[in-house]
DNA sequence: AAAGTTAGTGAATGTTTACTAACTATTCAA
DNA sequence: TTGAATAGTTAGTAAACATTCACTAACTTT
């Protein structure tokens, strides 16, 4: 799945345009305005929309995959889990529209593989998250009164509210903060109680 | 806002067709179709689509609140949150297209009115669930950890989580059964540990 | 009996959508 | 220098969309 420098472009272009105008926005005509060329153009370098959508969704994945990575290094699970976050959440600020794309679940009705696609995306920030979770558990230092998958879907579904907050309120309060805030009472509520 | 007979029959039958196809099927012409009457029927009895859709939210907002209003009579927190919850589940259950139509935010991007009106809506939850919750901080039964607004912000996105999770399921899992461990796994979290 | 209302019809409106066919300009290797 | 691949153009397409049109049959009110 390699992309070319101008597929890349245009990628970068619907991520614009999600930004402005959500997903009814992103349409051939406006993405053609976007590259400042025809809408037939487009069809150049993909073959549909749909493809343009899934190459989007995969270069996500990648690029949040490669960077989680690389992030989480720490012995101490309290520490790798506010990385994590810290990292997810920047990353988000620094691309406001993958919110869109990722959170929205309008595009989950165009299609099949998008669907799937967009599923698959989702995985990636779980696969991370579980053996760090799991650890912190094997340490004690995270309650195990509850599973660890109840735990993850908990974390998950917290992290997925704020960022749809964010969203609704048009990206302007600052999300790196006030997700700092939600990392702090979740530790703060998962972790055991020392004395 | 009442709502004339032929009305209640053309916002059950977008019930019907969300639950079946989603955002994107609900066009006019499916709901004729879904009605046995020609599209232009539809605008006896509404002056748009919009109207429709902000209707049928207005519509599940007061059987909420009512249904809501009527269940918590407990004075343990606890047992309310437990009714409050379970009763939320088995509304959903029994009309699954609301999850559709509440939890997508496919809809908001179609217009101000429908997206002033879903924002209203998740209030109304959130009304009642906040006394409840600081009843039960007050008496000590949950954590004073993290304040209120953290625990709700938590509490609600667990349970959309789940909501989400059920409806790309398709529907498919019993959401009384995961429901239920759901809110379990949530007070055995949020609930100080007694001796 | 006349006048008005309600709830329907089929045909047509204008707009937007993703996509395509046919043509042209540019780049670059043989 | 040719000539083919590449990347763009203009000008279309059919289908879907919400909405509006003139009109009608069956009731109800005056």
């Amino acid at each position: 799945m390699e992309i070319t420098p101008r597929q890349f472009e245009i990628i970068e272009a619907a991520g614009r345009i999600l930004t402005a105008s959500g997903v009814s926005g992103l349409t051939i005509k406006n993405l053609a305005k976007e590259m400042q060329f025809s809408e037939s153009a487009i069809y150049r370098h993909f073959a549909s929309k749909e493809e343009i959508i899934v190459a989007m969704l995969n270069f996500l994945a990648d690029s949040i995959d490669s960077r989680l990575t690389n992030v989480i290094t720490s012995t101490d699970p309290e520490e790798n889990f506010k990385v994590l976050f810290s990292e997810q959440i920047s990353f988000f600020k620094k691309n406001p529209h993958f919110v869109v794309a990722v959170f929205s679940d309008g595009l989950m009705e165009e299609s099949q593989l998008i669907n799937e696609t967009l599923l698959k995306l989702m995985n990636v920030k779980t696969k991370h998250l579980m053996p760090l979770i799991m650890e912190g558990q094997q340490k004690g230092i995270f309650t195990n009164a509850i599973t660890t998958e109840e735990l993850i879907h908990i974390i998950m579904g917290t992290f997925k509210l704020q960022m749809f907050k964010w969203r609704i309120a048009n990206f302007q309060f600052d999300i790196i903060r006030s997700g700092d805030n939600m990392v702090q009472s979740i530790l703060t509520l998962i972790k055991t109680k020392q004395i």
